[in-house]
DNA sequence: GAGCAATATACTTTAAGGCGTATTTATTGA
DNA sequence: TCAATAAATACGCCTTAAAGTATATTGCTC
């Protein structure tokens, strides 16, 4: 199961989601990210573009890997409309 | 085919073997990603922590898109080639 | 080794990410 | 209903990604 992430709020969603799943706070993803509790929430809001670096830290603080995959054109893509 | 992303130098490098392999020159991605071609030489040297959204713009000149996956500690997995 | 194409550096300016801290606004549970 | 907890906003400050432009370097091919 992956996730293709074309906006900052793709990203979000995956990481509220992600979060939810594991019952954890935006508090607790945070001080395992070594970043501030407001920050998640932006990021999860799709409120800023976040630093690359920033992304990682998060998604490691949830047990995520970003990816780079080729880019599939067949089918139906719902991020488009 | 997919590339786990946990540093930017592993972004870079994924880059540059797309460009490559697409026969692309820096300053052709550059222009499709509408950033500089100078920004597209420090990303592929990892010499720059970029923005979420800059990767994007230039894995989508490449035809790649970002993902988010589970991590896999267990290290290589054949069952995924 | 000349000459050209491709890539790497340089410099200044601008926009915005991220911090610390604090407070406000949901959300939830007893 | 009303505390307690979680999430969203606010503000000043500092740092830095990325822009535009220009130039220096490297790499290739003849």
């Amino acid at each position: 199961m992956s996730k293709i992430i074309r906006s900052n709020r793709d990203l979000g969603a995956a990481i509220r989601l992600a979060r939810k799943q594991q019952n954890l706070r935006q508090v607790d993803v945070a001080r395992k990210a070594s970043v501030r509790q407001a920050l998640v929430s932006d990021i999860e809001n799709g409120a800023t573009t976040a630093r690359l670096d920033t992304v990682m830290r998060v998604l490691s603080a949830l047990d995520l890997d970003l990816a780079v995959v080729p880019r599939r054109t067949t089918g139906f893509d719902p991020t488009e409309y």
